[in-house]
DNA sequence: TTTATTTACGTAAACGTTTACACTCAGCTG
DNA sequence: CAGCTGAGTGTAAACGTTTACGTAAATAAA
């Protein structure tokens, strides 16, 4: 059979292909016959444009690439949601890939991207990531970049994040004023922004309530899940006195459960415990877990719709562009006083 | 800042193009030396090949596209982690496309396919989705597709999908042997074959128990989840006499622990409950889920694995490729006897 | 009428690769 | 020494679009 492409269309038609080309686009210079008689034989044939020749040619493919850690995680999922949707209705394609938190994954993919596959990038920046010049050099090859959530702010561009300091603020009083005074602090990752503002704002809650610091309270979480149940369960062995958890990220707050299942520690009675989560099954967990929920969908819509304006103004992305998105605390039977 | 692509190389070279292209190919026809500088020059610049000129010359774009209801199923948030791995192991990309269940946009985005922007499709139907000429159009325009999960058998292609009809036997068994004799039946849609399989799994066991069959304790779900909730509560109330329910899908799951909830009836006491589902947090629910879990990584693996072979090797795919991967079941406490 | 403008279309170059084919020059063979 | 072989490189066409430019005919302005 053969090809059904321009060349095609024009023979049958006896057109020159720039004839049929400019028809499909309905462009101003062919005559309102000539476009009738293409479009009719153009779905007749069910022709669909070649988007490699299309794009090699006009320098852009509507595709974007979004970089992140892991699908899996529920806030990932809805961040992609929110993102295709807003592709969709510009036209936009998406590309996925993850870096499941690896930093040489990552650098590996970035340089990829760089090869024209994507007309802009957004991403969340992997744990493990600590130098960034893999970033950077996204700028030199012209490519648009946008970061939410897990950003690095060192590099001048937008970035769509949730006000992680005063949520965790939030939350840390909001177990104070439930009585505890011996509040552990799950971090996701030291290299991550929203590791640190989150560890601020409990840092900061503590103190503004005469709380002096303590540092063994802190615990460092890592990429491997069954290091960090067995750290905290070290931590709540030798610390009985730990009356609250704060978990940074879901993964973490599920990990508490587990150990408190495990240690005999009743939730809410014993320790109170508040995580980020954006999974809505937490409300039938038992107890019902309280959450810090982060706006996840619109986080990516956010993100995409950035993006995509730059790309399509062909603008470049200034970090004044930025967008900080509220979080919202949902008080569950997991931090309910007696 | 002059763009580096291989006319560049090529001309600080003292190269043909031609050259410079055989020697990143590793081709046998150039020297070693010539291989050398070709490659240093290459890294030193950055140079990163332009995907659209290959694909659009080699007729092959290294990507393929993935068509999924949605990305917030746990199901499918790890079916395209296997999925990715199989797809990265070999260079290839992934194009994430949801639809929605909606049976117009997932032939928008087939059409959209056809134009050769990937080498082959992974696909799980809409549940919205009746007609499929638009998936069989694939097979004119050469587009190799592999099914998993929400297939058609009437597509003549592979299909990755677990043993529905026993696993929904086996549950139904395992909630009979717990006592229950009034089994509800939660269906995902009368339009997808996993929900007939499962379906059928159901029926089977009761009339192998001597159970006879009660068409009004099945209950079809809709894509709207309030009205799911709605119509689950009255069947409930209705219905006092059930003692079990059976979800055949992870959505209907948590709907059926919110609606027990309301109605004050207990997990496990009054009604037992078991469901298709991948979350890992169900451990955690009150009471613990009794699950069916598939194997969700590998079918996404699995699949990946037979579409990259028959795209590479440009072979056609045929239906005794299918794979049948076996979920398992996990009793919690939400089964449990007393 | 001549000249300018507009309308509708065609010609051909370009995007960056890949690759069939041609070519040159050593080093051989007979 | 003519003819051949093969290693290494170059020339140019091709993939399917888009688009700058050219052009012919029709219309409008002079």
């Amino acid at each position: 059979m053969k090809p059904v492409n321009l060349k095609r269309l024009a023979e049958e038609l006896n057109l020159s292909i720039a004839t049929v080309s400019r028809a499909l686009q309905d462009s101003y210079e062919v005559s309102a016959a000539t476009k009738e008689r293409v479009r009719a034989l153009a779905t007749a044939l069910h022709y669909e444009p070649n988007a490699y020749a299309s794009s090699l040619r006009r320098n852009q493919s509507k595709t974007i690439g979004v970089v992140i850690p892991k699908v899996t995680n529920h806030f990932f999922a809805l961040a992609i949601n929110g993102i295709e949707e807003a592709a969709r209705q510009r036209g936009y394609h998406v590309l996925i890939y993850l870096t499941h938190d690896d930093y040489a994954r990552e650098v590996a993919i970035i340089q990829h991207l760089k090869g024209g596959r994507v007309d802009g990038i957004l991403m969340s920046v992997a744990s493990g990531t600590e130098d960034t010049a893999h970033i950077r050099s996204l700028r030199d090859a012209n490519i648009p970049l946008v970061f939410f959530d897990r950003v690095r702010s060192e590099i001048a561009t937008a970035q769509v994040t949730t006000n992680d300091y005063e949520s965790s603020y939030q939350a840390t009083e909001h177990l104070l004023a439930a009585g505890c005074r011996h509040i552990a602090h799950l971090l996701i990752s030291n290299n991550l922004s929203i590791g640190r503002n989150r560890l601020q704002g409990y840092r900061d809650a503590l103190h503004a309530h005469g709380l002096p610091p303590d540092p063994d309270l802190i615990l460092a979480g890592t990429m491997n899940n069954e290091q960090n149940v067995g750290r905290l369960q070290d931590l709540m062995q030798h610390r009985p006195d730990i009356d609250g958890i704060f978990a940074s990220v879901e993964r973490l707050a599920v990990s508490a459960y587990h150990v408190c299942r495990q240690l005999g520690r009743r939730i809410p009675e014993d320790v109170k415990v508040v995580g980020f989560s954006n999974l809505e099954s937490v409300s039938l967990f038992d107890p019902p877990l309280t959450t810090i929920t982060q706006p996840a969908h619109d986080i990516g819509r956010e993100a995409a719709r950035i993006l995509l304006q730059a790309v399509e103004k062909k603008r470049a992305i200034s970090p004044s562009q930025s967008v900080v998105l509220n979080s919202e605390l949902v008080q569950r039977r997991s931090t309910a006083t007696a």
